[in-house]
DNA sequence: TTAGTGTAGT
DNA sequence: ACTACACTAA
């Protein structure tokens, strides 16, 4: 028995939907935690993975874990049927599909959605354990969302691919087109004041970290940007970036995305590589 | 040796934004005197000139005169990406492209574009040499921006073209449609009070005038018209009209547009029209 | 601030 | 033809 309730949907509708240029199927799961998912995109390059924790929640009723197979398209196209005040209910009393209900505010006019399952596809991954993310990765920024939006949008519309750097003295992003090139570099900046804070980039950076990344895929995620305040990066050259918006206090939907091509920073991790594909152009993957 | 600072960019760039409906390359020129630019739209019926002279710039330093061909939408692309209080600096080392670059003012975020130049386009064009206006132009009609620009939206939206006449008595926009047809008048005025002048039509006719005007071109210009409180309309029955925005004392944004299909006012000029083309439909160009 | 419509791009 | 973005109107 699965009965979630949800009082202002708008932001689950838009997070699931965000992820639709990405991916069209995802794996849910139900326990007494949260509500969780995660999806792959089928170039294999991106991992979605979601959590809507039991506190965002209204009611959450989940007498025992639930894992299903949902397209997401289909449950977009549901969810956008919902109005902005209704109450939705994500509720499955077996296990063949949900039924999304809708109600008003004044419980006059009700909406029902069933959505069968889907077969699993068949690619299974794995997403980085990410209980110590400081032992992970070799950077962490965390700036403005709207900022992180406006750099892919700007570098996206002549070039495919984006470079960014980390030293010690400043994050670059760089992307080169055809008759353009264009950088972005944000100085860390350690005297700022309390309102500048809040707008500030900070970067947390343990070793120099170089990724070449896909900006048709950061774009994808633009729409995400634009409905939360920060965003963290995760930068590292031995596992998939990462890309975090923080829902609540424990929720989050999170991005890792295979590097292109990666840059070697040979001087600083000579010998601590153990996957290097030297020549290999493209997109890594996510089974690399 | 190229660099030139510019504190207050978004006239720069909107100005620049509003050319890109009908041109995308465009020679510019930086001397002593300013950075100019002109352009000439691909179907060779208007010519873009733009003059921001050195005093707009913060810094304006000019070893020797650049001559360049850039690509407008590829600048105002870059232009786009500056924030609304970014210092931006146009430098050039050499002469393969430019760079742009915007400091936040906190100094602490930049951004740099480089663009090289393309190749210029083949056709050339002569830009009316404005020394002496009068002597050029047989009626000069001066309003407020927002004015014009409504003339041209109301006309636009059913017909193609807009007759613009000049007579003695009065100034009349034209335009017919299908099932409608539109006039506006403006009588000439002697006897306005102070707070009227600012606002009013004044006109300075030499000789009357009727031109055809494609108003499809008309309002490719209507984003530059919000920008600026007066316009400048320049008619003759032997050059292109020209339309005149003033940036600062010196600057200017000037549109020249070829007539379509020539009215000729059979009894005040007889005999003074060299280059007529009876029975030609469409727009006259600028190589005419 | 949001919803709907219209256009443009894939 | 469908989707996504932008603009406009409420």
């Amino acid at each position: 028995m699965l009965e979630l309730e949800l009082k202002k949907g708008s932001l689950f509708e838009k997070v699931l939907e965000a992820t639709l240029d990405l991916v069209d199927q995802a794996s849910v799961n139900c326990s007494s935690t949260g509500f969780s998912l995660r999806a792959m995109d089928t170039k294999l390059v991106a991992i979605v993975s979601l959590l809507f924790p039991s506190e965002v929640f209204e009611r959450y009723r989940c007498d025992d874990d639930h894992s299903m197979d949902i397209s997401i398209a289909d449950m977009v196209e549901a969810l956008r049927c919902a109005n902005k005040d209704d109450v939705i209910t994500i509720m499955a009393d077996d296990y063949n599909g949900i039924t999304l209900t809708f109600e008003s505010p004044k419980k006059d006019i009700i909406a029902e959605y069933d959505l069968l399952f889907v077969d699993a596809e068949s690619h299974c991954f794995d997403i980085p354990d990410l209980q110590d993310l400081d032992s992970k990765y070799q950077a962490i920024i965390r700036m403005p969302s709207a900022e992180f939006m406006h750099i892919c949008k700007d570098l996206g519309s002549n070039c495919d691919d984006v470079v960014i750097s980390v030293t010690k003295e400043d994050v670059t992003f760089c992307a080169s087109g055809e008759s353009e090139s264009f950088r972005k570099i944000y100085r860390q900046n350690k005297t700022l004041d309390e309102s500048e804070e809040a707008t500030a980039t900070h970067v947390d950076m343990r070793e120099p970290v170089s990724l070449i990344l896909d900006l048709s895929y950061m774009n994808s995620c633009a729409k995400l940007f634009a409905l939360f305040d920060k965003v963290t990066i995760c930068l590292s050259n031995t596992i998939p970036m990462m890309v975090e918006h923080k829902i609540k206090e424990k929720g989050y939907i999170r991005y890792f995305m295979a590097p292109k091509v990666e840059i070697e920073i040979e001087e600083e991790k000579e010998g601590k590589t153990e996957n290097e594909e030297a020549g290999t152009e493209g997109n890594k993957t996510m089974q690399d």
